[in-house]
RNA sequence: GGAGCCGUAGUUCAACUUGGUUAGAGCGCCGGCCUGUCACGCCGGAGGCUGCGGGUUCGAGCCCCGUCGGCUCCGCCA
């Protein structure tokens, strides 16, 4: 028996149709005489009827159904009288009254509910993913996944790029992420890496003439999870010749409109705003703000410098910041509530928090005994500060300052619902600063990595002011998540040995370790640059999650192993032997 | 590498304040009843190394130490 349709599918026009059903059993309700089954595939849900009347062995087989046991159905489609309707269902207008029935294959007890909401834990869930997977809520996420795939491929085929596939089995390069290795057979004691993502081949395509490229691909970085995170991900991948900031920032804007408009039927305004990296870290602490609301951050040094209060005076002399921001029209807060804030704010470093009360009694703060009334209104006018509004400031050096506030900013926000009306907020940060300096390693690393373009009015700086140069780089960042981020190129030989020598990578490893794309930049490279667009957030967000898990169909725990098929696992000595590995420790 | 929360029946949770009878409940599973349910309902039953290992105690699911695993965060992630 072949199925005539799926369970998603059937409505009232297809009244007295005989037709057959397959599918999973979700749900069994027994009345003694009839017998009613929720058939589900990952087209929806059917309500099938055993009636007694029709047959006596079918009913039969029908009382023994489990949960989960895989079936095929023949019956008829009937229309449901209008009390027995179900509105919850696509197909609630119908139900099949069922003349024959197989088992096609049964079910153990299921060790996890196939129903939403989940119901169970995340070791449970990841154990047996193939059952979580069954639930129509990851069903539905991955079928987004896949729409908002198709959409991205059918947008830069029309806009005349081409999906080029790069290898996974790469050269290991320093910089940047940790490596996931791949030891040579035929070379015993070499090793290929995956790759971090395909940057040095995307920029090869572009001096081979290939340009307008993507591909939508796997990237791995051997780096601790989060629930954003996971080893393996995927990136869109883009990379144009002849092209300035604004012609990729217009591409990917009008890529963005286009997947909100197809996948959410959401109108996103273009062009998105724009903040440069200081203006961001200044005005919300980092450089991935969500702007859904407002709520800045402004700097009151100056002010505070001249109070009476003796934390604001040492911060003053030892060149710290008084920074703080205004929650708005939110009344007072418990003494209990403000504990809690002061703790998140030390949990980022920030020694405390001032938290100044207007009320219609007037100011309440702890340090309004260190100020003056007069002071205090000095302090309190940047923020435009009514009654019934709070007042949170930080007196700390300037970077634990941004990311004090900068967390307590979006803390508040999650707090009080503020960005509950506002949908999505794109923006692109702009003007990163082209290297930073690692204290560890003791000189500067690419901020975003060592292929990136300086702006050329930067260029006099690279050498008496490597620390003050700003990059051609540019992040998207939606709801304070970065969700893409890329640069124009640095497309000349002399610039990137010049970029190297910053680094403090020496002429002899630059040409080991990335000889093969100096030497290309030698051969006629065209300007270029492009981006790189994590997929795996994007539809997170898209279909409303907070981990990136719940739209990867089989992804690792935290601890990058997978639960279900138990791997990072040992392996046979022999394989080890033709690999020429030995295990130590 | 560090911090916090968590781990009890197939599964999701409970067992509190203060360590003290036989470790409970929903769902699922097994048996019975029920002809219009859609979380069907009703009656009955089986099911437990309380993640693992130590310790404290007359006595540990509960307290302590270690360990494994899950989640969140910091470091890390060009």
């Amino acid at each position: 028996m072949k199925r005539s349709h799926v369970c998603g599918e059937l409505r009232r026009s297809d009244a007295d149709r005989e037709v057959t059903l397959t599918g999973w059993v979700s749900s069994q309700r027994d009345h003694g005489g009839l017998i009613f089954i929720d058939l589900r595939d990952r087209w929806g849900i059917t309500q099938i009827v055993f009636d007694p009347e029709i047959s006596k062995s079918v009913i039969e087989t029908a009382k023994r159904l489990r949960m989960e046991t895989v079936i095929v159905v023949r019956g008829k489609v009937v229309a449901r009288p209008g009390k027995m309707v179900n509105k919850d269902l696509a197909t609630g207008e119908i139900e099949v009254v069922v003349t024959e029935l197989n088992v096609l294959n049964e079910s153990k007890p299921v060790p996890l509910a196939v129903k939403d909401p989940c119901e169970a834990m995340d070791e449970t869930r990841l154990k047996y993913r193939y059952l979580d997977l069954r639930r129509p809520s990851m069903q539905n996420n991955l079928i987004l996944r896949h729409r908002t795939a198709q959409c991205v491929r059918s947008y830069f085929d029309n806009a005349g790029f081409i999906e080029v596939e790069t290898p996974f089995l790469m050269k290991s390069t320093p910089e940047g992420a940790r490596d996931y290795l791949v030891p040579s057979r035929i070379h015993k004691g070499k090793f290929y890496a995956l790759p971090q993502s395909p940057q040095q081949y995307k920029q090869l395509l572009m001096v081979s003439g290939y340009d307008r490229y993507f591909q939508i691909v796997k990237c791995f970085r051997d780096e601790d999870l989060r629930a954003d995170r996971q080893p393996e991900f995927t990136q869109i991948d883009v990379e144009m010749s002849f092209v300035d900031e604004d012609d990729v920032i217009g591409v990917m804007e009008k890529l963005m409109v286009r997947i909100f408009k197809d996948i959410l039927n959401i109108e996103l305004k273009i062009p998105f705003p724009r903040l440069n990296y200081a203006e961001a870290l200044a005005r919300y602490g980092n450089d991935r703000p969500d702007l859904r609301f407002d709520m800045p951050i402004s700097d009151i040094t100056e002010l505070a410098g001249t109070t009476g209060f003796r934390v604001f005076q040492d911060t003053v002399l030892s060149q710290g910041r008084v920074r703080g921001l205004c929650l708005k029209k939110r009344g007072r807060m418990s003494r209990k509530q403000v504990d809690e804030l002061t703790d998140y704010a030390k949990s980022f470093g920030a020694k405390g928090l001032v938290v100044i009360q207007v009320t219609d009694e007037g100011i309440q703060s702890p340090v309004s005994k260190f100020i003056s009334d007069e002071e205090m209104q000095r302090i309190l006018k940047p923020f435009d500060a009514q009654v019934n509004d709070i007042v949170f400031l930080v007196a700390d050096s300037e970077s634990v300052c941004c990311e004090a506030l900068g967390n307590l900013r979006n803390y508040l926000a999650r707090m009080f619902g503020m960005t509950d009306n506002v949908p999505f907020a794109p923006l692109w940060v702009l003007d990163f600063p082209l290297l930073e300096f690692d204290p560890e390693e003791k000189r500067f690393v690419a901020m975003h990595h060592p292929f990136t373009s300086p702006k050329p009015e930067d260029v006099s700086l690279m050498d008496q002011d490597p620390a003050n140069v700003r990059a051609r780089a540019y992040d998207l960042v939606l709801n304070g998540s970065e969700i893409a981020g890329g640069s124009i190129r640095i497309h000349r030989s002399d610039m990137q040995s010049k970029m190297f020598r910053l680094l403090g990578i020496d002429e002899e490893t630059a040409a080991r370790k990335f000889g093969f794309l100096i030497e290309a930049l030698d051969y006629g490279a065209p300007p270029h640059g492009g981006i790189a667009f994590g997929f795996d957030r994007l539809v997170m967000m898209l279909a409303g999650e907070s981990s990136i898990r719940e739209v990867i169909a089989f992804p690792k725990t935290t601890s990058a192993l997978s639960l279900m098929d138990g791997c990072p696992s040992e392996v046979d000595a022999g394989q080890l032997r033709d690999l020429g590995l030995k295990l130590i420790g």
